[in-house]
RNA sequence: GCCACCGUAGCUCAGUGGUAGAGCGCACCCUUGGUAAGGGUGAGGUCACGGGUUCAACUCCCGUCGGCGGCUCCA
């Protein structure tokens, strides 16, 4: 005698086993007939599980609008969808094995096996889509079965697919007592699929799909195992949804930083120089100088010195801070000394003998640094300090090199030779708090500048099963709480996350997703106990002995590179006018006004204000429409009118028409308190108030 | 590093086993035009690089470099 309770408090009470079909049936026949799955008591099942037992039911609807799609909706359809899909990719490649086909929070993957059978290809997902239509127009039921451990492992065993009877192992070790099939219409007759479900009535009720991309994956995400390939696809309920998720997905590309930086002509990667390494054209260069030169600001106020340091140091020294050996196959291989080198040569040294001989610490050579922690810490180092000089705040746009692997470079995001806007303080234990603090403060107010809100901050912890880690257990709890405390101050979502820290301490990262959806991490706060014990750093205390300072290593941006990346696309190039690389453009509306319009840019260009003047034999429309093309924020339109009340016309970015004319010297100023304060006081304001202009255009 | 796909003019991209194409951009000329493309003419390519097959390769095959999408990694 089930007793069901709704969401909305209500409840429904049935005389045998009941299924949420029949709930749904009970509560009206136009539920039923769009219903296509349910929660039980939380969990997402079929529409035909049975319930035996009084139970919480939501049912899950595929209409409801194409605004507010329930996600668990577009769970079970993506999921179908996954289905479906590997069946029709089976009709077309007999000889695939399946392994593992989820539904994702965007869209949906199948990892298929291909060994036995020729590599797929994206010219074939029309074929593939078109045996999908015929699988989802037959409107074949997804009928579930289920099989005791034993007798289930041995039909797989029978099958031969590895893949699924390691997925069932892996089901039953993790507490499953029975293995359960769904075959795309009826058991042992249509094609089947392990699996624990839950899927839709039938395939009927997927609604628009596509096949997005293919892929690899590795089996168990593990390099050395089988490479699988991955079909990745969406599923919507409505044909429109999918439409507007083709669309996101082309504005998206359109904000990508690697085509906007070509089109904005904000940086280069060649192919000469290498992979990975970024060459700041003029305009990239405008934004990072600007954008240093406002960390660089914020790092005075805060009582930070700043240093130089060279790109290179000697190997001992990254033997000492331990970096060498433990990062050795992730850096540029040193730089031998030239004199050692040819004797090991005439010797006849071979290179695995060289190899070893690094790394045991018997050759002497350079290495590129791939961190600034151990030259700042020489410096630290160079002089002594007592209690009273403490926290010592050093500071550099430190550019590190790092051996990437080559799949993985691409863009700003992910380079080979970067510029940390790093530093490193040094401070005794009651002070990492407040130092953390301070890091977080910069933080804030940085991001805050730039408008940037959509960030998260996770804590990495150790990992207590891991024994990577370097020092005391002791000073690894003082120091993980210190940032929890430091974090818990900060007003933004944060999580805790062991196994995420770094090996010398545990570590604050703020994260970004880019406008693709991609996971970025882009600062760091770390504390460590241990570089200034391998470096034996002392402070002379109050009792007059020596102690053991703290490290904070911390790059609340990352490197410029990334920074600027996300920068990029979080402003889709259309920078505020301080960054802008060109922040003002004068376009004379025929020559007639060339002097007139000289004069402006002269006087702007006077005051250190990135201006330009497009003298191009066109009409103002075709200068309108190319400035508007590079993303300049201000362009002034002069013609004869203009030129006689020595006013200009303004035009803003993003603004259909002008905002009128106003006073040369009046608009001047603004643009000049605009550039200084950092867009706190705007052109808008001081010289438009009465204009409306739309938030964000 | 692994797997798949891709590499043609400054940019975006067509194209074919038989002497290389468009649009935009660029240069020059005409036009002097008030708010998102005025018109004309012209220059510009060793078809990523190196091998091979072929009478003939930009096209087919192999390798290298680079890009893209993932996987793995990320102090």
């Amino acid at each position: 005698m089930p007793i069901i309770t709704l969401p909305d408090g209500t409840t429904r009470s049935f005389d045998t086993t009941t299924s949420p079909l029949q709930v749904a049936e009970d509560i009206s026949a136009g539920l039923a007939s769009v219903a296509i799955g349910a929660r039980i008591n939380g969990e997402l099942c079929d529409l035909n599980t049975p319930i035996e037992e009084d139970a919480q039911v939501k049912i899950v609807t595929a209409r409801k609008g194409e605004k507010e799609t329930d996600p668990d909706a577009l769970l079970l359809i993506r999921h179908s969808c996954a289905h479906v899909m590997a069946e029709a990719i089976q009709r077309i490649r007999p000889k695939t094995e399946l392994v593992y086909g989820p539904a994702l929070e965007n869209g949906f993957y199948y990892d298929i096996s291909f060994e036995n059978e020729e590599p797929l290809s994206s010219d074939e997902f029309e074929a593939i889509e078109k045996e999908m239509k015929a699988i989802i127009e037959e409107n074949r039921p997804f009928t579930r079965y289920e099989l005791d451990a034993t007798t289930g492992l041995e039909k797989l065993e029978k099958e031969g697919n590895k893949y699924k009877i390691d997925n069932a192992k892996r089901a039953l070790e993790t507490g499953s007592t029975s293995l359960t099939w769904y075959a795309t219409g009826e058991k042992d007759k249509n094609w089947e699929d392990l699996c624990k479900g839950p899927h839709v009535p039938s395939t009927g009720r997927i609604g628009s799909y596509k096949i997005m991309t293919i892929a690899s994956s590795y089996w168990h995400g593990d390099a050395e195992s089988d490479n699988l390939t991955r079909v990745y696809g969406n599923a919507f309920v409505y044909s429109k949804q999918l439409k507007a998720y083709l669309k996101q997905r082309e504005e998206a590309k359109l904000r990508d930083h690697r085509t906007v930086g070509k089109n904005l002509r904000l940086f280069h990667v060649d192919e000469q120089v290498g992979q990975g390494l970024v060459l700041w054209t003029p305009n990239g260069a405008v934004v990072r100088q600007e954008l240093q030169t406002f960390i660089a600001e914020q790092l005075q106020l805060q009582g930070y010195s700043q240093v130089f340091t060279p790109h290179i140091g000697k190997l001992d020294l990254y033997r000492t801070s331990g970096h060498y050996p433990y990062y050795q196959e992730s850096q540029y291989p040193p730089l031998i000394d030239p004199d050692q080198l040819k004797r090991l040569s005439d010797e006849g040294c071979s290179c695995s003998e060289l190899s070893n001989m690094m790394a045991k610490g018997d050759i002497e050579g350079y290495l590129l640094k791939p961190m600034n922690c151990p030259h700042h810490i020489r410096i630290y180092a160079s002089s002594p300090h007592s209690y009273r000089d403490l926290p010592v705040r050093l500071a550099e746009f430190g550019t590190v090199y790092r051996w990437e692997q080559s799949g993985e470079i691409g863009g700003l995001t992910r380079v080979r030779g970067f510029t940390q806007d790093d530093a490193h303080l040094f401070c005794m234990e009651d002070q990492i708090a407040d130092e953390i603090r301070g890091c977080l403060e910069l933080v804030k107010v940085i991001f805050a500048t730039l408008g940037m809100d959509d960030y998260k901050v996770r804590v990495g912890l150790r990992d207590p099963d891991s024994d990577k880690y370097v020092g005391e257990a002791s000073n690894w709890d003082k120091a993980e709480a210190a940032c929890r405390e430091a974090v818990e101050s900060l007003d933004v979502p944060w999580t805790e996350d062991a196994g995420e820290a770094a090996f010398y301490g545990p570590k604050i990262d703020f994260i970004v997703n880019d406008v693709l959806g991609r996971p970025w991490q882009l600062g760091t706060i770390q504390v460590d106990y241990n570089l200034p014990i391998r470096f034996d750093l002392t402070y002379i205390g109050k009792d007059g002995g020596h102690h053991r300072p703290v490290m904070i290593h911390r790059a609340p941006f990352g490197s410029m590179e990334r920074f600027i990346g996300v920068l990029i696309e979080h402003f889709a190039g259309a920078f505020p006018t301080w960054l802008a690389p060109e922040q003002v453009r004068v376009l004379p509306i025929s020559e007639k006004t060339n002097d007139y319009a000289q004069e402006v840019h002269d006087l702007i260009h006077a005051l250190g204000i990135r201006v330009s003047m497009d003298k191009n034999d066109e009409r103002v429309q075709a200068k309108i429409r190319e400035a508007a093309n590079m993303k300049v924020p201000w362009q002034l339109i002069v013609g004869p009118r203009d030129a006689e009340a020595r006013q200009v016309s303004v035009r803003m970015r993003g603004i259909r028409h002008d905002l009128g004319a106003v006073d040369l010297d009046t608009f001047i100023t603004a643009l000049q308190t605009e550039i200084q304060s950092r867009g706190k006081e705007s052109i808008l304001e001081n010289c438009f108030p009465d204009v409306d202009v739309p938030k964000d255009a």
